[in-house]
DNA sequence: CGAGATCAGATTGTCTGATAATCATACACA
DNA sequence: TGTGTATGATTATCAGACAATCTGATCTCG
């Protein structure tokens, strides 16, 4: 008989009956599951298996377990993923090009929404500003690429749309090999572009707005 | 002593020096680990409590395991990641709006680069054409949502950039609930501007094409 | 001498059972 | 009524064992 189909582990099954479990009984963050012992009763294996499956999706937020309260439906933070898959080795096989074509699109694509927010809420512009300010005050690298990547990841969060901000932050950790080498010549020209680029959007001029972004995130396409 | 600082558990430190461990011996996707025995010891915990980790790792992808071969660098699917992070309960409260939007911005933004390497690859056309071409014979509702989403994926995958893609793919399954209302007098409407999108394309129009596709997904605003 | 089959060792997969740590709740007491 | 304590429930971690499976070396046969 050909058991051609990949045999999935004991390990893959119960997630997936996990999941379906959540799925079929509508439970929402915070919910309680059955205890360890009952699920693995239910599953039919011991409760070994039954944790290391509970295990791996407490790893990615999936569900929550607390001693003596059990285990809960959890809150789902992107946070662990892009830690871990950041720093993954399989991932610097993604051509330099890539990331920032794709960093380009992203960022570019959120201004029209900010621009148009920033109209009714005045702190965007402030908080922007404010990020930029201190930039202007890093005297370290280390201290410089924070607060830079702070001030991208403002510029995302400003256009409301929470999706792009985790895609945001996933491409930041791939982005890190190119800060590292970014000379102290080009902070000053950086730090300029931000500035630039924020009183485009205050102003509502968009296209103009764009064309700076575009370029100062095109200059990264040098090195490495 | 105040630990207040969360208790990480054991499963997560062991997970964090797992990837300290992969990144300071340079390790590439395929090379092998210590064995499980072996990496217990050197961290001082169980061998059950080192496999709650590598569990986990493997289950993102970090990690893969076989028996009588050991562990390995995995080779990062993220599949799996969009498989149990889009049916999430999390993330049905993302605002219907802000994953339209967010669509727009993806795959408006890779327009230009899809239209670019269409004149080169003539075969990105034909792709795209066929599988317009197939969506008009569709007469049941999953087969033209299975289609309709491939369309799209195609769509971003001409482009070339892969991060977009797995960003696509994860957008995709939070998307999955707008086309189940699909009315079936909407389908030939979708059809027609699949269409005009890629001949928009191939003729280099990439502001037609632009607006063809914001039309398109700004459909979905009204249902949900 | 070479190629395929076979066998032994190594390694992960899974199980059983037990103890410690932690939390939620009910209860007794002031 | 409010508070502190005790109890039970539940997960966290450990130890040891056996089965399943793969890798690589050895052996046999042409």
């Amino acid at each position: 008989m050909m058991q051609t189909v990949e045999r999935s582990s004991l390990c893959e099954l119960v997630a997936t009956r996990l999941k379906a479990l959540i799925l079929e009984t509508g439970l929402k963050p915070g919910d309680r599951l059955p205890t360890e012992a009952e699920l693995a009763n239910r599953f039919g294996v011991s409760r070994l298996s039954l944790r290391e499956a509970t295990k791996s999706l407490e790893f990615l937020g999936v569900l929550a377990a607390k001693p003596g309260r059990g285990l809960t439906v959890g809150y789902m933070n992107l946070g662990r993923v892009t830690e871990y898959l950041g720093f993954h080795p399989a991932f610097e096989a993604v051509p330099s090009g890539e990331l920032i074509d794709s960093r380009v699109v992203i960022e570019t694509g959120v201004l029209g929404h900010v621009a148009r927010r920033m109209q009714t809420d005045p702190t965007l512009y402030e908080r922007l500003n404010e990020i930029n300010a201190r930039l202007r005050e890093a005297r370290t690298l280390p201290k410089f690429i924070e607060l830079d990547i702070a001030f991208h990841r403002e510029l995302i969060s400003a256009s409301g749309l929470s999706p792009l901000l985790a895609f945001g932050d996933l491409l930041a950790v791939f982005f890190a090999r190119f800060r590292e080498s970014v000379k102290k010549a080009e902070w000053t020209g950086g730090i300029a572009s931000h500035q630039q680029l924020i009183d485009a959007l205050q102003q509502g001029d968009v296209t103009k707005a764009d064309q700076i972004l575009s370029q100062h995130i095109e200059s990264h396409r040098d090195r490495c």
